[in-house]
DNA sequence: ATTGCAATAT
DNA sequence: GATATTGCAA
């Protein structure tokens, strides 16, 4: 109370070009994910922005906040999942009742999550684990200017798929490629929060070699257990568990 | 410590 | 529907 909205367009000057290197010192974020180490290192990353951050764990708890402190906040950062609301309810309840920017943070980097994320109202959808230099980018969507183009690429392919509503067909690759991007920010964390494990897919050349892999072994009079299989198989990121897995539907 | 198996989750 | 995860007995 007693304030203003509309303190950030000061920083509308001198950005031709070079943009992405503004820094907002003043921004403030709610930051809300259900998993605490997940929150952690959101908060980690946004303090390394030099945003000013408050965090939590409940849905209701942010209402809350956000209701108590009507032009505090000028964007809010949060994981839908797992939260003691439905998350797309409350994305859709921040973006109406405060109208204030919502960026969703997930781990889910399917194309029909992201699109459910952007028709509920997220400004943009940023994959798990995120990154400084992703973060360092969100105060464009407080600006509401629209820059077709910026420094990073990362966030525009986003708003191109705003801008077509609908996209019938485009290569996942974008996905794929970010998706890989399984690196850690260097510092003031350790932890291995939320990366997504890429799903194994039995595909029939898989399974022929599981197959084959079997039966040498049964050959072999030996053991069939689902390690064994597993070292003589040697397939780069197939563990035991994927192939007991396996072992009992086939 | 590892496995098989069933139930349950994603 | 496919694969993952969990819990439990062996």
């Amino acid at each position: 109370m007693a304030k203003n909205n509309n303190q950030v367009t000061e920083i509308s000057k001198h950005d031709e070009g070079s943009g992405a290197m503004f820094k907002p010192a003043d921004m403030r974020v709610l930051a809300i994910d259900a998993n605490v180490v997940c929150l952690k290192y959101l908060v980690a990353i946004l303090q390394k922005c030099q945003y000013r951050v408050t965090s939590t764990t409940l849905a209701a708890e942010a209402l809350k906040i956000l209701r108590e402190n009507k032009n505090d906040y000028h964007v809010v950062i949060t994981d839908v999942k797992r939260l003691d609301m439905d998350g797309f309810k409350l994305l859709e309840i921040i973006g109406l009742e405060m109208d204030l920017p919502v960026i969703m943070v997930s781990a889910e980097d399917s194309r029909s999550s992201i699109m459910k994320g952007i028709r509920h109202g997220a400004r943009d959808y940023l994959l798990k684990p995120v990154r400084i230099q992703e973060m360092q980018n969100i105060w464009q969507h407080v600006l509401r200017k629209r820059l077709s183009d910026s420094s990073d690429k990362s966030s525009s392919f986003i708003e191109e798929m705003i801008e077509q509503e609908s996209v019938p067909s485009i290569e996942p690759e974008e996905e794929v490629t970010r998706a890989k991007e399984k690196e850690i920010i260097g510092s003031a964390n350790g932890d291995t929060c939320s990366v997504k494990k890429p799903r194994v897919t039995w595909s029939s050349e898989l399974h022929v070699k599981f197959v084959d892999c079997v039966k040498k072994l049964e050959a072999s009079g030996e053991r069939v257990q689902p390690k064994r299989i597993r070292e003589m198989m040697n397939v780069e990121g197939l563990s035991r568990e994927n192939i007991a897995s396996h072992l009992q539907v086939s």
